[in-house]
Parts: C-alpha cells; sequence; structure tokens
DNA sequence: CCGCGGGCCTGAGAGC
DNA sequence: TGCTCTCAGGCCCGCG
C-alpha cells in the first residue's frame, strides 16, 4: 500500500497518540505478520514511553524510553487507526475500544494519553521489529536505504551520480530504494509524467558524469519533490487500503495524471496522447508515450 | 555485481 | 449467485 507520502500521513497522524504516551497495553493477536513477532514483544513493549515517532522512507520507527527503537513496515495493505477511549474517531466505522477487535487487527496499543491505536493488515506484508538504538545504523532493513527525497541531501548530483551507469529502465531505477527512498509505482510514475521523461529511458542517460547533472536531471528532481509534498498535503492517496489513522480517506488520487488512467487524455497543456498502461519489472507503468520522452 | 521473475498473503473486481 | 482468474501501493530471495 502505501509509498513516503501514506507513510508520513500515517506517522502524522500517530504522533499526537502516541508521543509522550506510555504503552500501556500490548496486544500482539497473532503470532507473525510478514515475521514472527520478537520475542516477548507485547511484553517488551508494555511499560515504555514513546519518546517520539519518526519516518525513515516507507518505516515508522517509535523512539522508546527503553533505549529500542519499535520499527514498523506497513508492507502493501497496512493501516494504523487511532480511537479514543471508547469511542470511534469515525463514528459508525470502527468499534475496538467497546466490542471486538475487527478482521486483520494485528496489533493493538493502549496508550497512557487514552487513545488505543491499531494495526490492521489483511495481506500481512507489514511487520515490526525491537532494535537497539545504537544498533540502527547496521538495520539491515535500514542500511542500505538511499537519501530521502524531501530531504536536503538529495539533488540533481547525487540522483545523476546514482543513475550513472544503470543499465535498467528509468521506472526500475526510481523504484530501487538504494537510489531514492521512499517512491513506490504510483509516486514514480507522476514524478516522471511530471518532469516529462519516459519511464522506458534507459537509466544513465540522466547522468552526463563530464559536466554534471544535465536539466532532465534537476526536472525529476523538482517533480519528485512536488509531487510527494502535495501528497502529503492531501493526506496521501486512498486507492484500496489506504487511510488516514482518523478512518478519513486520502485524496491525492484526485490529481493523478497517469496512475490508473489508462485511456484518458493527458493532461500535459497542449499534448494530445492518451495514456498508457504497460508493464515493467511485473508491475504496472502508466504513461504519455507523447510528451514522455 | 546486476537485473529479473517468483513468492509471500488476502481481497476486490471482472468475466463467464 | 458463485466460481475462477487477474491484479494490487512492497520487499526479499535465488537464479542466470
Amino acid at each position: 500500500m502505501p509509498e513516503l507520502p501514506e507513510v508520513e500521513t500515517v506517522r502524522r497522524g500517530l504522533a499526537p497518540a502516541m508521543e509522550g504516551a506510555r504503552l500501556v497495553k500490548v496486544e500482539a493477536r497473532r503470532p507473525d505478520l510478514r515475521f514472527p513477532f520478537p520475542k516477548d514483544f507485547a511484553k517488551r513493549l508494555a511499560g515504555q514511553t514513546v519518546t517520539g515517532l519518526g519516518r525513515r522512507a516507507k518505516y515508522l520507527l517509535a523512539d522508546l524510553s527503553s533505549g529500542e527503537v519499535l520499527l514498523m513496515h506497513l508492507g502493501m495493505s497496512g493501516s494504523f487507526r487511532v480511537e479514543k477511549s471508547g469511542e470511534s474517531a469515525t463514528p459508525g466505522e470502527f468499534h475496538y475500544p467497546r466490542g471486538e477487535a475487527g478482521k486483520h487487527d494485528h496489533v493493538i496499543f493502549r496508550m497512557s494519553s487514552g487513545y488505543t491505536v491499531i494495526f490492521n493488515d489483511p495481506r500481512r506484508f507489514g511487520f515490526m521489529k525491537l532494535i537497539p538504538r545504537g544498533r540502527l545504523e547496521e538495520e539491515p532493513h535500514l542500511a542500505p536505504l538511499g537519501p530521502e527525497p524531501l530531504g536536503n541531501r538529495f539533488d540533481a548530483e547525487t540522483l545523476a551520480q546514482s543513475l550513472a551507469g544503470k543499465k535498467t529502465s528509468l521506472k526500475a531505477a526510481l523504484s530501487d530504494q538504494k537510489v531514492v527512498a521512499g517512491l513506490g509505482n504510483i509516486y514514480v510514475c507522476e514524478a516522471l509524467h511530471r518532469s516529462h521523461l519516459s519511464p522506458k529511458r534507459k537509466a544513465s542517460t540522466l547522468a552526463d558524469r563530464k559536466s554534471g547533472p544535465n536539466d532532465m536531471t534537476r526536472s525529476l528532481v523538482d517533480a519528485i519533490r512536488f509531487v510527494l509534498n502535495e501528497a502529503i498535503k492531501a493526506g496521501g492517496s486512498s486507492l484500496r487500503d489506504h487511510r488516514q489513522t482518523t478512518g478519513e480517506l486520502g485524496y491525492f488520487q484526485h490529481h493523478f495524471r497517469v496512475y490508473d488512467r489508462e485511456g484518458t487524455n493527458c493532461t500535459t497543456p497542449g499534448c494530445k496522447g492518451k495514456i498508457k498502461r504497460i508493464v515493467q519489472t511485473g508491475r504496472s507503468t502508466f504513461y504519455c508515450p507523447v510528451c514522455q520522452r
């Protein structure tokens, strides 16, 4: 499910419920998600205070007073919702505190703030893991990640450098979390359209080794930043699973220019193209064959 | 080393 | 209505 904007939306929704609050009771309602839960998972968490809630790429990191970090990933279909003591955040939709846990509600955090935080994940591609803060650098999920696209270490120079010598398509390269961390299928497609670059273009053609990055690379960096920022403002994109922690939908899907818009007219001013769907490395790519070169 | 295809899971939607 | 098939926002592993 979630790419960077959805995960950031989730982080912002969870922060008021979790930051500075103690985990009063933790419940893992099954033995595993993508991986088995750590040994004594619930017991180790109970009583800890969440001192901060951060994000790296598509991962959430809750800093704990114990000195450990709770690393959480939403996989394809994971979502969190926050409910206040006995009341559902969206009336009529969620009722955990009053009744039974819903289907696929796998982890429940009862917070001293009076909020209950519930992790739901039908496909169970998500996971939770506890890591000592000192070993965060070597954590296998985090160590290989490239720069944060919204951070200042991501620019045309670094992007050009990581694309140099890459034989794959631009689409595949941008989906690679080592190149830039946090993009997925949707936002790669959207950023490429907005920078008028073809997903089929060889990645290395963006890197001009002698004279440094070219205008194409610059416009791609700008498009990536723009699209992600706009999507965060919109609360992410809700296609199937993504919800904000209140249960509300995100609405960036209404701003898609190519994703899931096969056959529609290209929205680039003056462009007469129609959006096309192709398959690259096993995933759908949407683009305009006319204005994306 | 690199790039690709398969697999992990469940659910939604299309077509018959 | 109900079956079967395809596809889905991520990521890891093994193969060539």
